[in-house]
Order: structure tokens, then C-alpha cells, then sequence
DNA sequence: CTATTAATTTCACTTCTTGAATTTAAAGAG
DNA sequence: CTCTTTAAATTCAAGAAGTGAAATTAATAG
């Protein structure tokens, strides 16, 4: 059954980071395994796997569990029927040591700020949220606020600092991916801030930025395993538009920057959007958008800062599904600024699976015939067949969620390459 | 000098495939370099380098030049002035040994196949280009045809067949990245047929299977160092539009499957584009689209099969620059077009750098205004900035010599692999 | 001809990995 | 309750690959 390994990988020098890392990372991929699993997976031999991870343990990174009934489902049928323990000695699963330090992820988006505190295995410890005016702050106070809220969650849970291995921050906006530095959101008056830069001084932890949508990506990758292979691009749709591309399970691709697909022009004279161009996709698909154009004909109450809330846009939901005839062609221009979305993405980047995700596809209903209709006239036929397309109207803790992955795998990466 | 190394760099197991492929990656990519030039680059240590390449010379992989004056141009200012000979023992420069093997390009285009031999080393040994009718070819009489051409080059240069090391097919159209299949050619009628596996068997060679601008885009980031650092897409215009992008100068993302940006929609309602679909870039921009429309009010040869030659399209851009000002229309209509694409391929994609090349660049300045005009209108300005736009026109050429790059690398690496 | 300089190579040592054999912890059979 | 069977994990000796320090080599400078 463990029959020979792969030769390929066996190479001294191969893939990411030094073989403890590629043993961390199966863990954190793939969840507790038994040694021989990890052995199997990542192509090192018994022996390796023995030494490195009797080291790790040492180090407190990993943990063994209670001997548990593991099966490999996922293998050929091997008929093993019985879950429960089989033959011989027992599998000891081992785990990435929950204790060894922990995370925060921090969700920075439209008059809310969402933090939450994970160990190092991943799950989640205490989560929080602030409802403030974003648009509101400054660079200082912002920048205050985040530390303020990250203090609170080390309270909260008396994590002492130096146990504190890495800050993930989530930004609704444009990201460089290579300094990290966050350029526009549309959740702040401020732009062109470092970030990254105090926070890392005020906890001495690793801090990484990244894009919203490409957070989500990540939290549905590791949530499907089908996902997890190939190149993934997740749209995003909610107040914005934005999309996220995860290439076997990592955000490799662009170290954390989204697209900008929400700014993908439609034609020369659309709506207004709020980046301050015309035709915008976003200025069809988004949240402020539909409402705002459903204002002006509608008698709706005024959003706050131009963002309608959760209760209004459901509000505009129910009304559209009500049967106006107004509301219904505003959706469908929507499902068509949401074809073409997906069909810009398709021909740029060929991706093997498209997710479209967020608050926005709550109104997918009211979208689909437009949607496909437009999809159809708009990607090359072959193209579409080899695409696969998933609806994931994912809660918004997939956000946070996401980016405690993100940062684990920083985290995981640079630990290895300092220890080796 | 030599200062420390950095240690980041140091781990057994690091970046991709075993420390002799990376010996060999560097000298692919930076061209003969001494010992102590490959242990920087490589981060590692001069008395493994100097194992290596001993080994790597027995097996006639590398070998010695002339002890060359080499001098490290890039460096700090170093002030070593006098380009001969500084004190002390010379550096001998290694070099990839031309006589290892040989590698074969075809590149498959519209009515023209071109192939090139090069030696191990990259330099181009002979080449041939066929003129016929592409599109008459059935898949049997395509294949067999690819072969004979094989066949010949490698007759013309006494290259037995057992030192033949890759083929690599550029294609213009829709590859399958994974498969190396190919789905659509405009070159071709026949559709979806596998190339790859024919003509493996017929000589035992690897065969590699790419999109021309994939091709084009290697070719380019080879050339021009600055151009293979991080994130380049390169969008062909000529015949068709597509794109092809590179990552670090190398083929590493999608594997040799270019872009279908061509075929994204400018409305719903465009011109006629030969995939069947309405609207597409393409059938604004590409030569086909504009030597139709063109005809359309001006006393013009018919092209055959659709396919306007490079005389006609010369001929187009003559009268077009003689001052007609429905042709000028014409091209503006182009400009705006490929200010869409790169639109799209920024917002999407946001790549480091965007090079705009292929023959229907050569009338970019009748599309130039129109073209800026509608590229600010049609990206957030954050991202225009943070983009480097070029412009090179690249001959034909550029192809095979892409993609004997890009068999290079598959060779090298699988080689690497094996030998380990 | 000798000192100086910089590129390689040699050497002794360390680390990591592997195959084979061994030990260990459970289930099943008698 | 003991013995056999099975599969997981570890031990062991051997081997591969890398490293720092020191030696060697091939030039130039004086």
C-alpha cells in the first residue's frame, strides 16, 4: 500500500524552503497526519520524516494527538470499510502545536474593522468588531486604532507579545504586492500609507498585507480541496469589486495584490464610479451602485457615506424580487458587469476555476439570466468549457479567516528559513 | 570584495531543482560567467561550485572558455577602470557547451512555418521557412509536415538524431497550458489536435508546445534584463492578439498557454471576429480586421484566405499615412482597442511591466493618440503609474528564438532532474 | 625574481538523507 | 492469556552534498 515514492522529489533540494518546512507545510495543508502520511506526501523517507519531526516536537512546533482512528479516504478503494482501527501499530497524528504562538488577522474595510486571534494550528481563539468611520480617520489615528484593536485581542485571550508570531492585515483596495504599502480604498479618505511599517515596530511580529479578495481566495481554497489545485481567480462582489488569484493553494501569484478587475471598463460613457472614472464594472455590480441607482427611482432611505448597509441592501433585495420592473433591469445590467467580470478574467488569466464569492452574489437569482446570456456572447466557447465556475456567497468571516492563512504561511516560511 | 553571502540563500534545499540546475539556470540566464561569479549568484559556497561544474564538465555539459576579461559591470561603483586583466589568478569563464545537443523551434503561423535549430548554448545554427497554405492541412498532413521539417534541419546540419534534446512547437492560438494540446489555430483548420505526442515518438526528443506571444515574450525578456524581473505580459498584435507572460524571465505561469485577450468584448455589438463572436478586440486591431475594413470603402487587392500579406498591410499603412481620413478612423478605432487590452491586462493582471509587440505595432503612431487618449480613461491612474509600458515592435524572428528559450529551460530542468 | 592578488581547489568536518533491519504497539487467533 | 501478524516508527551504518579554513595556482606589479 505505501508503495515506492515518486523518485522526482526526492531530490535533496527541491521545492519550497528546507524539508522542515515542506513538513509544516503539509501539516497546515492537509491537517494532522501520521508520520508515514507526511512521509508519503512530501516524498522524504521514513527516517527524514522520524529525525525532523522528533526536532520539531522538540522545538514545541508540532505535537503528537491522542492516537486516533485515521483512514486514507481519499485513496483507491481500498475497501478498508471499518474506520476504526486497523492492524498494527496505530498511526500518532501530529499536529502543528496549537500553543506555539498565535496570529491576528485584521479586516479593514467600509465603516468596519474586524480583527480575530488564531493559534498556530489556525482556529480561531476570539474575534471582534468595530463599527467606525473609516472614512473618518487620518493616517495616525487609523494606524493607532489597528494597534488599539490588536492590544485588545492580546488582552482578551493574555497572550503575552513575544507569543504574538505574525499581524495579517485584510485591506478592501489596492495593495502593492512587493512593499505591501496600501495604495486606495475606498473604505478610507487616506491614501499611500505604510502600515505595515508601525505596526511591526509596535509588536515586533511579522506583518503582512494583502488584499481582501485575495484572503477570501485562500479561506475557500483551504475550505475545498478541489480548489486548492491549479490557478483559482476568486471574484469578490460586495462594496466593491475586486478578485483574488491563488495558484495551488497560495497566493504566490502577486504576494497578495487583488486585481483591479472592478475597474474594467464596460464603455467609454457609463455610470460614474467612485474611482472617478466612467464604466466602471463596479460602478454596475457593486452595492453602492445598484443602490444608488435604485435611489433614483425608488423611495429608499439615504446611505450612510454613500455605503448602503446589510439591512438596506436586503431591503433592495426584497423590493427587486418584488417584482419592479425598474429594479429587475438594474440587476440584469449587474449580472451582465458580472459576465463580463468573469469573462475578462477568463481570457487574461485562464484560470482552471472561477469563484465568485462576497455579499453581492446574494442577488445572483435576480442576476443569472442576464449573467449567462452576456458570459455566453463573451468568452470564446472552448475557453468557458475549460473553466469551471462556482458560486461561494461566502460570509464575511472568510476575510479574516484567509488572512490568518496567509500570514500562517509567511510565518511557517521565514521560521523555517531562520532555524535551518 | 566577495562579501558574506547572504545566508537566507543557503539552505540545502532552496529555490528550484538541485543546486546543478541552478548552476545551470544562471549560466542560461546571465551567459558565461567565472567560478566565483556562479557561487554569488547561486549563494553558494566556491568549493561547491567548483564540484559541480567539475562534474558538470565531465559530462560535457559546461566547459571552459578562454580565460576572458571579465569584469563585473553592475556592481557598485567599483572603479576597476582598466577592463583587461586585474592582479591575480583570471577567472575562467564557463559556458554552456554549444556541443551538447541541439534544440529545434517551429514556430506555426498563418500560412508560414519557420524553424530554427540552435546548439545547447542557445546560438541559432540554421533555420528555414515554408510558405504554404496552412489552413489546407489536415491534422495527418500538418503533423507529417512539422516532422519533415524537423527532419530537414536536422539533415542540414549533420545533427545525428540522439543529440537532438527538445523540439518546441509556438503556435499561434489557444494552447491548453497543461496538456500542451492545441485547441484553435486561425493558422489552421483543424482544431484540437495533439502535436506533441507524434512528434515525440518520431524522435524520441522532449517536445514542447507553447503560444507564440509566450514565445515572443521570452524572447524579449532574454533580451532585455530589466525585462525578467517580475511580472511581464507581453501583448502580440499582428495576425491576431494575444498575450503571453512571463514571470522572472521564465515561462513559469500557465506553461506556455497565452492569454485570449484578443477575444475580450468591447461591446455587444462590434465588428465580426473570425472566432465567431462579435466585438472582440481582435476584430478592431488585428491586420485581418483592418485590411477587411479597409476594403470596405478602399480599392484594395483581396488577401488571401482573409489574410492580408505583409506587403498589403505596408501598403495599408502608406496609404493610411497619405492622409485618408477614413483610414486614419480606422486606426484610431485600433489604438483604442489596444488601449483596451492593455486596460484589461493591467487591471487583471497588474504586471510589473507591459510590452506591446508584433508587427501591427509597426503603424502604433496612427494609433497613438487615440490609444493614449483611452488607456487614461480606462485604467485607475494608481495603476497606469505603477506599470512600465514599452513598445517593441519585434520581427518576426523573436518567436523561434523564444521558444528555443523556452525548451531550454524544459530541457535543462527535466535533465536536472533525471541526472540528480 | 619575488611579492601581491584573486580564483580555484583540497581537506577535514558537519549535516541531512537513505535502505535495511529492528523495535514497538496494537489486533486477531488459538 | 499467549503467540502471531501487521503496520508504524526508530535505529544504524553508509553515502551524498555542503561548508569554512587553508593550500594551491596563475596571473600582475615592482
Amino acid at each position: 500500500m505505501v508503495d515506492q515514492i515518486d523518485p522526482s522529489r526526492r531530490n535533496s533540494a527541491s521545492a519550497r524552503g528546507s524539508n522542515r518546512g515542506r513538513l509544516v507545510e503539509a501539516l497546515r495543508r492537509q491537517g494532522p497526519l501520521p508520520r508515514v502520511e507526511l512521509a508519503r506526501s512530501t516524498g522524504l523517507s521514513f527516517p527524514a520524516v522520524s529525525g525532523l519531526t522528533s526536532r520539531l516536537i522538540a522545538e514545541e512546533l508540532l505535537c503528537e494527538t491522542a492516537a486516533s482512528s485515521w483512514s486514507d479516504d481519499t485513496d483507491e478503494g481500498d475497501s478498508d470499510g471499518l474506520n476504526g482501527r486497523r492492524r498494527g501499530r496505530p498511526a500518532v497524528l501530529l499536529t502543528l502545536n496549537p500553543e506555539f504562538g498565535r496570529i491576528i488577522a485584521v479586516s479593514l474595510r467600509m465603516n468596519l474593522i474586524e480583527t480575530l486571534i488564531a493559534d498556530f494550528s489556525g482556529s480561531s481563539l476570539a474575534q471582534s468588531r468595530l463599527e467606525i468611520a473609516t472614512r473618518a480617520l487620518d493616517a495616525g489615528a487609523l494606524c493607532d486604532l489597528v494597534i488599539a484593536q490588536i492590544d485588545a485581542m492580546l488582552e482578551a485571550t493574555a497572550t503575552p507579545r513575544h507569543r504574538l508570531l505574525g499581524i495579517g492585515i485584510a485591506l478592501q483596495g489596492i495593495v502593492n504586492g512587493d512593499t505591501g504599502r496600501h495604495l486606495w480604498s475606498p473604505a478610507l479618505s487616506v491614501t499611500d500609507i505604510d502600515l505595515v511599517k508601525p505596526v511591526r515596530q509596535a509588536f515586533g511580529a511579522q506583518v503582512v498585507m494583502a488584499n481582501d479578495a485575495v484572503a477570501v481566495a485562500l479561506a475557500l481554497a483551504a475550505a475545498e480541496p478541489s480548489l486548492a489545485q491549479g490557478l483559482a481567480a476568486t471574484i469578490m462582489v460586495g462594496h466593491g469589486v475586486g478578485m483574488g488569484v491563488v495558484v495551488d493553494g497560495e497566493a504566490r501569484w502577486g504576494a497578495g495584490a487583488g486585481s483591479e478587475i472592478g475597474h474594467i471598463k464596460l464603455g467609454s460613457n457609463g455610470p460614474q464610479c467612485r474611482c472617478g472614472q466612467r464604466g466602471c464594472i463596479e460602478a454596475h455590480l457593486a452595492d453602492y451602485a445598484l443602490y444608488r441607482d435604485a435611489r433614483t427611482f425608488l423611495d429608499l432611505p439615504p446611505a450612510a457615506a454613500q455605503q448602503p448597509s446589510e439591512a438596506q441592501m436586503a431591503l433592495l433585495r426584497e423590493r427587486a424580487r418584488g417584482g419592479d420592473p425598474r429594479l429587475e433591469h438594474v440587476f440584469q445590467q449587474a449580472g451582465r458587469a458580472l459576465a463580463e467580470a468573469v469573462a475578462a478574467t477568463i481570457s487574461v488569466l485562464r484560470p482552471h476555476h472561477v469563484i465568485l464569492a462576497g455579499p453581492g452574489l446574494q442577488a445572483f437569482d435576480m442576476m443569472r439570466r442576464a449573467y449567462e446570456e452576456r458570459l455566453e456572447q463573451a468568452v470564446l466557447p472552448w475557453l468557458l468549457k475549460s473553466t469551471a465556475i462556482y458560486l461561494r456567497p461566502s460570509e464575511s468571516a472568510a476575510i479574516v479567516e484567509g488572512m490568518i492563512r496567509r500570514t500562517l504561511g509567511v510565518v511557517d516560511r521565514t521560521r523555517m528559513e531562520a532555524t535551518e
